[in-house]
DNA sequence: ACCCGCATGTAAGTCGTTACATGATTCT
DNA sequence: AGAATCATGTAACGACTTACATGCGGGT
C-alpha cells in the first residue's frame, strides 16, 4: 500500500466515482497536497480491487462513454481509518525554489529578483483562489465545519493549511525579491 | 540535467568536496529543501564530470580512505548561474499529512489528535534548531548576511523560509489537534 | 570482538512522468 | 472542420529508495 492508494480511498470514501473523476478531483480539488495522472490511477484501481478494498460497477451513459464507478468496501474504509491515525514521520522535502535561493548569490540580482517575483505572483493567485473557496465554505457550511466527523470539516482543515502555506511562501518570495533588488 | 545536478553544483560552488561530503551536506545542511542518498550522488558526479561541469582529483589521506574531491568547472558555474534565474513553475506538492487531514473525519478524534500532536512536536524541534542557527548566523555574520553576492546571504535566505515553514506547519498541527480534541 | 565513521560503489525494485493509443460526442 | 471533454488504457523512460557489497581505522 503506497500513499496514492490512500488518496484514492479518501476520495472514494466521500463519493463513489470513476478513475476519470478521481483524476479530475486530484487536479482540481486536492491538487494542493496530492496529484496523480490517470496513467497511475487506472492500474492502481485494479490493484485496490484485487485487494478487495474497492469494487466497481459499469455504468452505461447515453451520449458519454460507459464508466466504471468504484466504491469503497468495508475493508477499504477500515484500512483508510487505521492509516489516518498512524504516526506520520516528517518527510524529506524537495523544493527547487529553495535550491535556487541557495545558489542565488551567483546570479545577476535583478534577473533573480524577477524570477522570485514571478513565483510570488503564482502563490498570490493560489492564495486568492483558496481564500475565495474558504469564504464560500464559511458562508454555506456554518456549523458543519466544526463537526470533526464531517468531510467538510476535513476539507476546511486542509484549506486552512493551504492558505497559510501560500501566504507564507508568497511573503518569503516578496522579501527575497526586495532584498535582491536593493542589493 | 535534473534538479539534483544543481543541488550538487550549488554545494560545489561553495566548497570543492567529495561525494561523501556532499551526502553529509544534504543530510545536515540543506536537508530542509533537498536530500539525496549517496547511491544517487556517486553516479551523478560521474555524469557531471562526463559533461565537463565538474572535475575531480584524488586526495590521499593517512588514517582515512582516499577521496575524490570534485570541483566546479567554469562551465559548471555558468550552468548553475543560468539555471538560478530561469522561471520556476509552481510544483505539485505531495503531502501525506494533508492527505490524512483530508480523511481525518473517519478516524477516532482522540487518536488522530495525538498523531497531529506528534507531528507538531517534530516541527517545533526543527524550528528550534533553525532558530538557533539563525541566531548564530546573525551574531557572527553581521553585514555579510545582507550582501546578496555572498553564499552566507543565500543560506540565510533559505533559513528564513525554513523557519516560517516549520512555524506555520506546527501551528496548523496544533490547531488541528486542538479542534479534534474538542470534537 | 563489535560497532561506528569514513569512503565508494552496484543492483533491484518502486514510483512517477510523458507519450502513445483509441474513440465517441459536443462546442465553436 | 477542428478542438475540447469524457473515458480508459499501455509503454518507455527516468528518478528515487533500499539493500547489497567492500575495506580501513578508531573507540568501547
Amino acid at each position: 500500500m503506497n500513499t496514492l492508494d490512500y488518496a484514492i480511498l479518501g476520495l472514494l470514501a466521500r463519493n463513489p466515482q470513476s478513475g476519470y473523476d478521481l483524476t479530475q478531483a486530484m487536479k482540481h480539488t486536492i491538487a494542493f497536497f496530492w496529484l496523480a495522472h490517470h496513467s497511475t490511477i487506472y492500474p492502481e484501481l485494479r490493484r485496490l480491487e484485487h485487494a478487495d478494498l474497492v469494487t466497481h460497477e459499469v455504468v452505461k451513459q447515453q451520449e458519454r462513454p460507459d464508466k466504471k464507478v468504484y466504491t469503497l468496501t468495508a475493508a477499504g474504509r477500515e484500512a483508510l481509518r487505521r492509516w489516518v491515525a498512524e504516526p506520520t514521520p516528517l518527510p524529506s522535502e524537495r523544493d527547487e525554489l529553495m535550491l535556487k535561493a541557495f545558489s542565488a548569490w551567483l546570479a545577476d540580482p535583478a534577473e533573480a529578483a524577477e524570477m522570485f517575483r514571478a513565483r510570488e505572483r503564482g502563490h498570490r493567485q493560489r492564495l486568492a483562489r483558496y481564500e475565495q473557496i474558504r469564504a464560500e465554505m464559511e458562508a454555506e457550511g456554518g456549523e458543519e465545519l466544526s463537526r470533526v466527523d464531517s468531510p467538510r470539516f476535513a476539507s476546511y482543515a486542509t484549506l486552512r493549511r493551504g492558505i497559510e502555506y501560500e501566504r507564507g511562501y508568497a511573503e518569503w518570495c516578496a522579501w527575497m525579491a526586495a532584498t535582491l533588488e536593493r542589493g
